[in-house]
DNA sequence: TATTGTTATACTCTATAACTATA
DNA sequence: TATAGTTATAGAGTATAACAATA
């Protein structure tokens, strides 16, 4: 009978996971890391944060790029290039605004309609992220999500 | 009384969030945003990344190295340069091991005595990450990121 | 032939500091 | 003085492709 080894499992056992299993950074990593691969598989064009741009324009027409940035988590500095991207493929427009010190941003035509096609991916992408669970344990995670580092 | 506006609401109130609240990827992108904004403030000389690291080398000692980048997920090259910095440091040695293609990773005595010294920072971090939880919100919490993208 | 570790290279996302134009 | 947008720059973290050593 095989004595218990005291060192690395071997090559086809799982590693033990040692205390990650119960951090929660860890487990959000990885689960973030899946979700962002299935996102890049299955939706063609546009990376996550972008999506978040695109939307957030649509429901605020006219947001400054600042209070844009702010409300995605990121330096303003950091959406400046984003949205030369954007508006480089003719998906966002900027328009000064009455305080000339800012940018207002607006989906194009063509923005919008590329959110519209994409929306329905999102929607199978969300499925399949969300297929091991109920419906209701999705919205308790959603939640419980929202509250952390409160 | 002022009509509703129609496009971006005034510079101080929240943006209109659109879908993004229902969506999973995006409600674990902020929170683990956050989540390693408080872990990079609270924990010095190791990302999130290194830790995973050395503890999954300190509870599997002797791994080589493609199991271990496998285990944290990403790609073995990546690992390669990561273990550069923590040898270079002399926290990890690599071993020749007896497949003569692999290293096997052992903490060294210096890189055990990091990791212990830094357990307890992580606890409190932990801590402060679930503070609007309670204790079975935050297993409840644990499970459900576990049971993602299958 | 297949696998392990390695290198060279490049890409994405991000921030900081300093600039300009406006307020 | 303060804020909005911008630029230059740098630093993480990551992957792909190709290579030598070994199985």
């Amino acid at each position: 009978m095989p004595r218990k080894s005291v060192s690395a499992p071997a090559g086809d056992a799982p590693l033990r996971q040692g205390l990650l299993p119960g951090l929660l950074g860890y487990r959000l990593r990885l689960a973030q890391q899946a979700i962002f691969r299935d996102f890049a598989d299955s939706i063609p064009d546009l990376s996550p944060g972008r999506v978040g741009v695109l939307v957030l324009i649509e429901s605020n027409p006219g947001v400054t790029q600042s209070r844009l940035a702010r409300a995605v988590g990121i330096d303003r500095s950091t959406l400046v290039g984003l949205l030369h991207e954007l508006e480089a493929r003719n998906l966002v427009q900027r328009r000064r605004g009455t305080d000339r010190r800012t940018n207002g941003l607006w989906l194009t035509a063509k923005g919008a309609a590329l959110l519209a096609r994409t929306l329905p991916l999102i929607a199978r992408h969300e499925e399949r992220v969300a297929a091991g669970l109920s419906a209701s344990e999705r919205s308790r995670l959603l939640a419980l999500l929202g509250r952390l580092l409160g």
